[in-house]
DNA sequence: GAGATTGTTGACCGAACAGTTTCTAATGGG
DNA sequence: CCCATTAGAAACTGTTCGGTCAACAATCTC
């Protein structure tokens, strides 16, 4: 019916996604973007509308990319610690990944938007309730049996580790290393469970 | 020997820091500054020397307030936990002061500016280090005493409260409330304790 | 009170910003 | 094969950006 698109929408979605992480939404310029994602103006703007939407569509996206590899990754382990375990990875990935560490795109935009972007702020809350709901699953299960502490409720311990991943992703910008990754992540393993210790 | 300065230096640098910290350093125009500052362009740029330098002050500032607040709030406390006790007020209060979260501006530069401002990355690393030093401090004679647990040590405790602390203040300008506050806080001088739970 | 010095003001600057428009190119339906 | 329709490239728009500058004002020293 007329001329097709000579890019994948996808692609370049997800070129504009990274950019949006590498550099934060203010500090993109529109040409920025037009590098990434290899478009000319006109293109972008007729398939995108413009910057801000183009930001949130690529937010949304990366969202549900991150909810889905972490559901996966919970899904795969046979027993709640293995599971925990699996979606502690997907954390450490993104604090530290080949000497490069972005953090969180949805951890960077919390911090950078959430106070006065009414759209990116329900954007994110609706997903940060979300994960913070698989967390509460995760460790219920685990309560029941008997592998985590029960002396404090799952949504609460979900809300603690919550907050403590969001440490890592946030911090993670500023200092990040592989042992202090690593040994973050174990700390949080041990936090949720039973006591009897020195 | 020449005109005076109309102004008071530490009075606009207060000022142009509780803009900066609102907004970000990207989204905080020099025309912001200046209203919030009550300044016309000439002097701010002959007093500061440009955005940048002025940004670099207030952030310094910041820390150096927020710093002394803590060691204050540490020093007050006649035993560790009440130590403690008092340096997580002070963090309560950047996650939720009177309707308002605006988190902590010191978290909220690592997450916009680190990655790619060597000499903002500097300060606030120095100032993160201090911190946590501060935390290790107080943790070790916490554990001395036999109040905090022993099967970690103080360092890497204070790395894991002080990554809790940083998630707090970070997802507080998403979602903050006083009672989830409250519990995050509670929560951490739980995982601080020796085991014996349920 | 004259002159040296510094602060203040507002006009001004080029560059970069987000976004629009115009024109041309490619496609499918009739 | 022509035409309606949409894509793409690039020139263009008005605005705002961070930053400078020249003229004027206020102070101190002598």
């Amino acid at each position: 019916m007329a001329r097709p698109r000579e890019f994948d929408t996808d692609v370049a979605l997800n070129a504009a996604m990274l950019a949006f992480w590498e550099r934060g939404y203010e500090a993109t310029s529109t040409q920025d973007l037009l590098d990434a994602m290899g478009l000319s103006k006109g293109s972008l703007y007729k398939a995108f509308g413009d910057k801000h939407n183009l930001f949130l569509i690529a937010l949304q996206n990366y969202l549900d990319h991150l909810y889905e590899k972490m559901k996966q990754s919970v899904d795969a382990g046979s027993d709640p610690v293995q599971s925990m375990t699996g979606l502690m990875g997907v954390v450490e990935n993104l604090c530290y990944k080949q000497e490069m560490a972005n953090g969180c795109f949805a951890v960077n935009t919390v911090v950078e938007l959430s106070q006065r972007d009414e759209q990116a702020s329900q954007i994110l809350k609706r997903h940060l309730v979300r994960v913070e709901k698989l967390l509460a699953t995760l460790i219920k299960s685990g309560q029941d049996r008997g592998v985590y502490r029960r002396d404090v409720s799952a949504e609460h311990l979900a809300e603690a580790l919550f907050v403590y991943i969001f440490g890592m992703l946030a911090q993670s910008r500023g200092i990040a290393s592989p042992s202090r990754t690593k040994r973050l992540t174990s700390f949080a393993m041990t936090f949720l469970q039973p006591g009897l210790r020195s």
